[in-house]
DNA sequence: GTAAACATACCAACCGGTTGGTATGTGTCT
DNA sequence: AGACACATACCAACCGGTTGGTATGTTTAC
């Protein structure tokens, strides 16, 4: 082992350029001449790596998936010892990382899914490994919430943990369209709010107050 | 007037192409090439009615803004007395819109934004307006029944008409990536639980049932 | 007749992908 | 230990086709 060992492979540095390209161009407008430029790499790297440009999309979710798992993996809402408490830490872990550009907080995989999934079912497989692969990681921490407190239908774990992903990539859309982080930050407050209504009951808004 | 009067312009007829094109393939990926002969007409006649490709994408999402207010003005969930009642069959109404091909119920203002906020201000601004003006026109829906039962922060009009498009949008893109309508018509039974939660205090789920 | 609505022909730049090739290992038989 | 076979990682140049866009007609409506 020695200095001559790269830092980062080529495939690595492709792979992580694809994020960053895709992510705010999306996948069709980015060419794989551009992706190489941005990498560092020629051409020729490119297709010694990748098959195609479509299994570099396949290969992108796919990291996708390995970073985002670490990124969670070491996430502290772990923590807490209360069940309901580790999904309400989640939420505010997810509104945490809403911050920077506009395209650093978004799904690579929302993004990816959004124009392939009628033209390129690898590539729509990977995206939905992505999001199901860690929509399954939550699912037990609804679960265990939903057993600690006997709650049954119509609220399922897999249902509650799909809908949070399906609320966090409404909310990256209507920030894209406003320009702003708020919509997605409200989206997960009302979620918030919502998980509240079903495990705490929650008062009667109408009850609690209506005029300031 | 006479049969020589073309059923529908080529302007028209590129913009209905562009709305089937951009929605099952994207932006980036449909060609003007394409569009054209998807429509029927020579490129010609594309860059006769349009200065450039973005500005058939900004005209594509005006052109949806028109369409689909066109389609909510005549629809049925204006009908109830009970403001309430009329959110709910505007919910209803989202749900049983749900049908056919996944491209054929998703949004096309949030396909375009999704691959051009970064992009392309212009096309950005055009889906805003899109988003953002259908938002606009269920919000009195909403005060109304937030009046109707004097019911205060957090739980505004703006923000839960925002609410409803936003998990709409998340709720196309989950439904793209497994490849069938559950996801958002889930999304959507769960966003009518919660304005249940908000409007009628709803019985705290624990208590309804727990086991079978 | 003239202005808008199209069509035809064309272009330079760029697209994804392929080529033949080099440099550097890595195992393996003797 | 050294030579041969093979594999991996990468590169510069190139290919045919497609891209968004233009320049210049021709037809139609009023």
């Amino acid at each position: 082992m020695n200095d001559t060992t790269p830092r980062s492979s080529a495939r690595e540095r492709l792979l992580q350029s694809a994020m960053t390209l895709i992510r705010s161009q999306g996948f069709a407008a980015t060419s794989v001449d551009e992706l190489c430029k941005a990498a560092g790499v020629t051409k020729g790297a490119f297709f010694h790596h990748f098959a195609s440009k479509e299994a570099l999309g396949v290969a992108a979710a796919d990291y996708w998936s390995e970073t985002t798992s670490a990124l969670f993996a070491e996430a502290p809402y772990h923590a807490p010892e209360d069940p309901l408490e580790r999904v309400y830490a989640y939420l505010d872990f997810r509104a945490e990382l809403v911050e920077g550009e506009t395209y650093e907080f978004t799904c690579l995989a929302g993004t990816l899914v959004q124009e392939t999934f009628d033209t390129s079912p690898l590539i729509r497989e990977a995206c939905h490994r992505s999001i199901a692969g860690h929509t399954a990681t939550i699912e037990p921490l609804v679960q265990a919430a939903l057993d600690a407190r006997g709650i049954g239908a119509p609220y399922t774990a897999s249902s509650l943990a799909l809908l949070i992903q399906t609320v966090l990539q409404g909310g990256f859309i209507t920030s894209k369209a406003q320009g702003g982080p708020e919509p997605v930050l409200d989206a997960i407050a009302h979620l918030r709010r919502y998980f509240t209504f079903i495990f705490e009951g929650g008062e009667t808004p109408a009850a609690t107050k209506s005029a300031a």
